[in-house]
DNA sequence: CCACGGAGTGACAGCGCTGTCATCGGTTAA
DNA sequence: TTAACCGATGACAGCGCTGTCACTCCGTGG
């Protein structure tokens, strides 16, 4: 079964022959265009024997839907529109990863854009992914330009910011509360004990989040009457030789302290192998608590003490609140994916 | 500056305004759309007070090109579609940054399918994908149904096969030789004095290319008179406790080994802290090889001995080579990205 | 026997943009 | 002076699909 090619087309692939079209497929099993379009999306009534009959044609000639005339035509796109900082960052794939998850069953579609952490890069790709008319978008974090702001908000489609519920979203906002994690990381090593506590961390100039939860973690201390003793910051993002360099330096420059608080997990990594190397038994020398509970963290020789952070769920619901509601809601939500302590065994 | 919305129109997000487009610009600046879309095209002549007025307005309305209409009327879409088997794996998260990476300068945009290792989920994605008449494709590996690549074939567009360069590919093949890296690493390990081998992997069903590292493993040891010792196999995906779970499993059953070669370093992370909690000194007591080349191994306290594979080139190559040559090659052609052992301190 | 309703089908007009060809002054070379 | 030419612009016809409305049958109930 070949395709007539007499009339003068543009659907012709780069180097192609011409793509099958509904209007082939239509005159082929000698009914509408309508009607083949009617039976491929399962709307309208149609008889069997018609069904049948096309059916058999697309599936002879392998005709695709072309979604972009679709989506043109009905303006209604199975796009979904996804902003995250990094790839790098395990915790941004598994959000991916639950946003991949939701979006299954529905035949929606993920466009992605990684903006590096750059709120400019941000502000681009939020237009390039809005002229492909995505049926929602989802974006990480709430640190948006002006104009990224206002485009979000004007594209009257359904916004949900990731990660993080500690600021009013446009639309909806799925994460926790990384202020709260950070206080409650806090209070949980107060009940044991430790009142020496340090801190290691990565560049929060990127990287809110770690400095809400810092901000929490220092509210605990205060309300307890202590202070963070020292913290070292490294310069970049977080990984796990930084957690072990700036683990080292820290004990070295301040000896005598009781537990040392990571940024996250990878940092948190590095600094037990800090440990290991330097023969310093975590928690008995020096506690260690990270956050996010990757998998890394509880792999280790000593299974870390962390926070886990629901990151897949985060994408998975985010996906199912759009999903199942086309319409912003009236007044901003916000949902609480929650967080859980990790006892471990590094403090 | 408001838009004139008293004809019927459909392009109303589903809560909003109508959208601003080409003609409200065009009338707004008292041009023909065609100019307007020239001068956001940047084609063609145009007069420096034209643009000049008809930027003026698409800022004031902050006009967003409608790309799903331009792609249907040009037959020119910036969509890559990217089909991936995991995210889970640090390993496609880094050729997805890849992709991205060799994207960003160009405008194109990455929809992303994840297909769970299994090829008739892949098969559903690539309709999906196709569907929006992508500039490319971009998939994960040689295992395609039938069908998947008879589509992929026919949709006349540039299609990468990645990771792999030891089939024959469709188009293009941007990878690595695993069956080589696996003969490098039998080939090192047998140099450096090593003769009684074990080895450690998962379920290779779902991983073609650890089965290909093995029997370049296989292969070496063959040629230099030696056998495979014992191996364990984990039956699920790789991580670091099933590393850690195999390795002290292998041990009990075959003691006296000499070295032990992992599926990858997810397992061979978990394969030394396995000895750290055992109290055996890598590489002395017992040497331990990756592949990969993961930050976490050579952040581990004793760094891996491992192979780097470059995984963010393979993404980044693919892209390159797709973007710089938009038909097919007239015959399949792979890309060797290389490897390189990394000594590290293990073995 | 006729009106009525619903199942099954199709004609037609766009969706918002771009390719193509035409138009229209004004400048340059002959 | 005239033809050729170029820069600047626009008219028009689609791209492949879907929303809308209309039409044709048939079976049913009054």
């Amino acid at each position: 079964m070949t395709i007539d090619s007499s009339q003068p087309r543009k659907n012709v692939p780069v180097g192609g022959r011409p793509a099958v079209t509904l209007a082939h497929v239509a005159k082929l099993a000698k009914v509408s265009e309508i009607t083949v379009s009617r039976i491929l999306r399962d709307v309208g009534p149609v008889s069997r024997s018609t069904r049948e009959r096309v059916l058999a044609v697309v599936e002879d000639t392998g005709y695709v839907p072309n979604r972009v005339a679709g989506t043109l035509a009905s303006a209604v796109s199975n796009l979904i529109g996804v902003i995250i900082p990094s790839l790098s960052n395990i915790v941004f794939a598994d959000v991916l990863r639950g946003i991949d998850a939701g979006l299954e069953p529905s035949g929606f579609r993920p466009v992605i854009g990684i903006t590096g952490y750059s709120s400019s890069v941000e502000e681009k790709l939020v237009g390039s992914l809005l002229a492909w008319k995505p049926a929602a978008m989802i974006i990480v974090g709430f640190d948006h330009t002006q104009a990224t702001r206002r485009r979000l908000e004007q594209s009257g489609i359904r916004i949900a910011e990731l990660m993080d519920i500690d600021s009013t979203p446009i639309d909806l906002a799925v994460g926790l509360s990384h202020r709260s994690a950070g206080y409650a990381t806090g209070r949980h090593l107060i009940e044991r004990g430790y009142r020496r506590f340090g801190y290691v961390g990565h560049d929060w100039e990127t990287d809110r989040r770690a400095r809400l939860r810092w901000e929490g973690l220092c509210q605990a201390l205060g309300e307890a009457g202590l202070t963070l003793v020292d913290q070292a910051l490294f310069d970049g993002q977080s990984s796990s030789q930084a957690g072990r360099a700036m683990l080292a330096a820290l004990l070295t420059r301040t000896p005598g302290l009781d537990v040392v608080v990571f940024s996250n997990d990878d940092m948190a990594a590095g600094g037990v192998f800090h440990c290991i190397a330097a023969m310093l038994t975590p928690k008995r020398d020096i506690a260690l608590f990270g956050f996010n509970g990757l998998d890394i963290g509880q792999a280790l020789p000593t299974p870390l003490s962390t926070i886990l952070s629901n990151r897949f769920s985060i994408g998975r619901v985010a996906v199912e609140q759009i999903l199942s509601k086309p319409i912003r809601n009236d007044v901003p939500n916000c949902i609480d994916t929650g967080f859980e302590i990790l006892e471990g065994e590094t403090a």
